[in-house]
DNA sequence: GAAGTCTGG
DNA sequence: CTTC
DNA sequence: CCAG
């Protein structure tokens, strides 16, 4: 057979796998690591194959084309079979991990938890530390964290992980200690640590960060008692005395009965002043958590500009439920002159744009609205995907559960709801009928929705994942009002969360891939 | 040596 | 702490 | 400085 003919063949059997060719061709030319590989890209049987067909590497043919001839096949020509090592495996798979995190899937539950614990225990001491230096080297073990929470199984040696992106020289150290030890010396020895335990401790109350904290510790405070008996710390400041006050309940995780729940009782709200608001549970619940440290809700409005107002009709109707026991209300001073550097702030502003945007507060919430697994894993899987998918497309579904409550709490069905039991306000949890719970409202221009869903959806790595992307690979600005070109000057406007990632040039991730 | 998300109170 |  |  002509060489011109065969290379003719050779490369239509590539492009176009047929079933017609098996008597006339002597070579099959591949680039692919294995002969398994060939025969299903052919979409052929082993047994298809004509015998006399040889499966051979593109060095031989290029050592044809060269001589001029054809050349005999021998040894170093041949395709193996199947490709073995699970290393190359591995490490194919490994090294083709995308540089942003927003690049690639990151699920909940992973292969790694052992690894990523350890360094977000390492993560959490150096935000402690409080210092520029320390705030980058968290960033670095978080951004460690995630390449961990991604990658396809459990990692068995140093030589898979030699070549990732973000694993620098002390996460190896650190993951040599786990694969030899079974744990991280260093994140032990600092879990351990009574510095690092105070810290944990005392920045678990709203309102408290590193810097107070640190404060406390250094006046040889230890306990949230020893905080409680020092009547003269912080009395100044409403936020942290109301942390301190509900510790017990804000630290008990959220569970998503509760969130429902929530959600149920704002809606009900909102329908007796519009049924057209619309909202939606987001943060980690959206992304699959069954637990959290508050609740966040989306609020939005079909028609642009009825959402104006609100959030102060809706706290308002809350309040005289005696629902609220604290809050802080913040304004939107969002425009496009905000992206453009052009913008004068200060009173002008402010007073033009003279509503409220997010409530950071705290509300009672009925105890019996907290139901481990709410009854049968089907059931509860069922409102799971209702709760993350309710919001692919808000505007139609109106409802994540609506009889989530009805049946268990009968005072959310009588018109006129009530709190819990409304006097008496710190009497500790084990006297009242209800918990305190954190609660995130936020409320939105239905033409932002879909930016401040993703934003509000998270997770917080996840977004600066994204806010970096968009910043250094298409230079644009990503916030939860908008994404705006910086070269071309103009906004990209989104009607559903896939354009807000089609804008960036990114595949689509579901919430729960976006647990980074 | 620089950069690491962005915004409001 | 890690990358560029 | 703290919150999301
Ligand atoms: N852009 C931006 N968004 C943030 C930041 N922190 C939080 N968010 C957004 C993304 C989060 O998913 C969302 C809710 O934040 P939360 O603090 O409630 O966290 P999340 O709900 O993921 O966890 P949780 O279950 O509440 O403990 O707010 C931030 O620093 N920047
Ligand atoms: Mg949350
Ligand atoms: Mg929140």
């Amino acid at each position: 057979m002509p060489l011109e003919t065969h290379d003719f063949r050779a490369t239509e059997f590539c492009n176009m796998p047929g079933d017609d060719y098996c008597d006339k061709v002597t070579h099959v030319v591949s680039a692919c690591d294995s002969r398994d590989q060939v025969l299903q890209f052919l979409n052929v049987e082993v047994e298809s194959l004509s015998k006399n067909v040889i499966i051979v590497t593109t060095e031989w043919l290029s050592e044809c084309l060269k001589s001029g001839k054809i050349v005999p096949v021998e040894k170093q020509h041949y395709i193996p079979w199947t490709v073995i090592p699970a290393k190359t495996t591995v490490n194919e798979r490994t090294e083709n991990i995308p540089i942003y995190e927003c690049q690639r899937e990151t699920p909940l539950q992973h292969h790694n938890e052992h690894i990523t614990h350890a360094l977000e225990i390492l993560a959490k001491e150096a935000d402690f530390r409080n210092d520029d230096i320390n705030y980058s080297r968290a960033l670095a073990f978080r951004r460690a964290a995630c390449v961990f929470k991604c990658l396809p199984s459990r990692v068995e040696g140093v030589q898979e992980i030699q070549s990732l992106h973000n694993i620098g020289s002390h996460v190896k150290r650190i993951v040599e200690d786990i694969l030899d030890n079974g744990y991280s010396s260093e994140a032990e020895k600092t879990e351990n640590n009574d510095w690092f335990k105070t810290m944990m401790t005392f920045t678990g109350v709203f309102g408290v960060g590193p810097a107070i904290a640190d404060k406390w510790y250094r006046l040889g405070l230890r306990t949230i008692e020893d905080l409680k008996i020092e009547q003269t710390l912080p009395n100044k400041d409403e936020r942290i005395s109301t942390g301190l006050t509900f510790h017990d309940d804000l630290t008990l995780p959220v569970l998503r009965s509760e969130a429902e729940a929530l959600a149920d009782l704002i809606r009900c709200e909102l329908d007796t002043i519009d049924p057209q608001y619309q909202l939606v549970v987001t943060g980690g619940f959206r992304r699959g958590k069954d637990c959290g440290h508050d609740v966040d809700i989306l609020l939005t409005h079909p028609v642009e500009g009825k959402e104006k107002g609100i959030l102060e009709d809706l706290l308002h109707r809350l309040d005289r439920q005696g629902r609220l026991i604290y809050g802080k209300r913040e304004q939107s001073t969002w425009n496009d002159g905000v992206l453009q550097g052009e913008n004068i702030k200060g009173q002008y502003l402010k007073s033009t744009l003279d509503h409220f945007e997010k409530w950071i507060g705290i509300m009672k919430l009925d105890k019996k609205c907290r139901q481990c697994c709410l009854n049968y894993g089907l059931n509860s899987n069922e409102k799971q995907q209702e709760l993350l998918h309710s919001s692919l497309d808000m505007k139609k579904v109106s409802h994540l559960r609506p009889d989530t409550m009805s049946h268990m709490d009968p005072k959310n069905n009588s018109t006129k709801r009530k709190c819990p039991s409304s006097s008496s306000e710190d009497r500790g949890t084990n006297d009242r009928t209800w918990y305190a719970r954190r609660v995130d409202l936020i409320v939105t221009p239905t033409s932002q929705f879909y930016y401040a869903l993703v934003g509000w959806t998270g997770s917080k790595h996840f977004n600066r994942s994204l806010r970096l992307y968009a910043q250094k690979e298409l230079h644009m600005k990503l916030t939860s009002h908008a994404l705006y070109d910086t070269t071309k000057k103009h906004l990209i406007p989104a009607n559903s969360e896939q354009e807000v990632f089609k804008n960036l040039h990114l595949r689509y991730l579901e919430p729960v891939e976006r647990n980074c």
